[in-house]
RNA sequence: GGUGGGGUUCCCGAGCGGUCAAAGGGGGCAGACUGUAAAUCUGCUGCGGUAGCUUCGGUGGUUCAAAUCCACCCCCCACCA
């Protein structure tokens, strides 16, 4: 059993574990951040250990474009290509189906794709995606689905859930590098009836992990959450639970408080290269604006990182007005450094029973 | 002192009789961003609620109409003495 639930919070769902990979343990509840191209952009991996990162993604579309799969199974594997030798979960390019909509054309087997770059035409399917994430070598390997928009009709739904659930099986079936797990991904769009039925067929077939996919596309907070109520219930104990994307500190401690271990989304680090940082309560200053060219405070008084305790709101605002690249390291660095540290207060107050007054602080 | 080139909305800068409240940058302001086509993208940026009003160094003038033409004046720059 790879993964144990440590400690359970007897007031809501939320629950501390371990899970086991073969490059380390990943404490639970965590947060992922997001490195699509084989790098969290702006951030060595040194700066990500010094994070405190556990994990961190990868992505099958992206980098079976560039540098080619040729080029990874030369160096190794995306572990020794990249440095990173802690735990790496790829996504299977299930998101891309959803995010590069227009170009791709769906196949019975799989996804007719136009390069993002060059136009060029290549297929990705079920198969096509767990012989690349083998190749990447990742810990967590997920499974290829449609990630449907929001909003999407019940009848729009209940195809591409079809689809989705056919596909997963082939991907069950895909041999995998004997140490990495499979995680499977819960689709149905914002619809009760599709969710559970997604949810139970995924579960007979015994995974090593649940992700709840479809989410954070768009649509409102509650049904967001309305859907994590619908899902999570029909998934087992025993396994880890991933919310796909998500999200919002707000959004991960109400994922977690309904028994979600897992979270990944580019936020912090987007929102970094964008201008703003994160703040305690959640919410995010526009750093860049200038308003704080003359404040000298950091970011937050109330964050321990290393970039607060150095640097004001004025130097960095200066560095993202000129462009200088700086601007952004340290912006991302922080936001990271809030959302691991979240994640970590997450755990420690589950352990010590007050998790709902920490949930509280971002009502 | 002479010759030539200039002074445009917060800044730079285009415009050179009407279609100009004035291109384009910069800056400023506001917003978006959730399994990354994103160090990106969108909108606003003279005043006013529309009608309209006040702007293009200053003052006068020509014209139905001027940032654009004319006169004088004030500044700036380059070269020559």
């Amino acid at each position: 059993m790879s993964f144990q639930v440590t400690v359970k919070d007897g007031y809501s769902a939320a629950r501390r574990g371990v899970l086991t990979t073969p490059h380390g343990k990943i404490n639970t509840p965590i947060f992922m951040p997001v490195g699509t191209r084989g790098a969290v952009k702006a951030m060595s991996p040194e700066e990500l250990e010094e994070l405190g990162a556990e994990i961190i993604l990868g992505n099958t579309y992206h980098l079976f474009l560039r540098p080619g799969m040729e080029i990874i199974r030369k160096a190794g594997g995306l572990h020794r290509f990249s440095g990173w030798e802690k735990p790496i979960l790829t996504d299977s390019g299930g998101f891309q189906v959803f995010s590069l909509a227009q170009l791709r054309k769906l196949k019975p087997d799989g996804v007719e794709f136009s390069s993002h770059i060059d136009g060029s035409r290549f297929f990705l399917g079920p198969k096509e995606s767990m012989q690349i994430q083998r190749d990447l070598g990742s810990d967590i390997v997920m499974a290829f689905d449609e990630c449907t928009p929001y909003p999407c009709s019940h009848q729009d739904a209940a195809k591409s859930l079809e689809i989705t659930t056919r596909w997963e099986t082939v991907c069950r079936d895909e041999p995998l590098n004997e140490d990495q797990q499979l995680f499977a991904i819960v689709q149905g769009s914002v619809y009760q009836d599709l969710r559970e039925q997604s949810a139970k067929s995924l579960v007979e077939l015994d995974f090593p992990g649940y992700a709840i996919g479809g989410l954070s596309v768009g649509e409102p907070e509650d049904q967001m959450y309305e859907c994590l109520d619908w899902t999570v219930p029909h998934l087992p104990e025993t396994k880890p639970r991933y919310l796909m994307g998500a999200g919002l500190p707000r959004q991960i401690v109400e994922a977690v408080a309904r028994g979600v271990d897992m979270f990944d989304c580019v936020i912090p680090t987007r929102l970094a290269r964008h201008g703003s940082a994160f703040l305690n309560n959640g919410e995010t200053i526009p750093v860049k604006a200038g308003r704080f060219a003359d404040d000298f405070s950091p970011i937050d008084e109330a964050c321990g990182c290393r970039v607060c305790r150095k640097f004001s709101r004025a130097y960095i605002r200066h560095l993202v007005q000129v462009g200088e690249i700086l601007g952004l390291r340290l912006l991302t660095y922080h936001n990271l450094y809030y959302f691991i540290n979240l994640m970590k207060e997450i755990r420690e107050a589950i352990t010590a029973g007050e998790f709902s007054k920490l949930r509280e602080r971002f009502k």
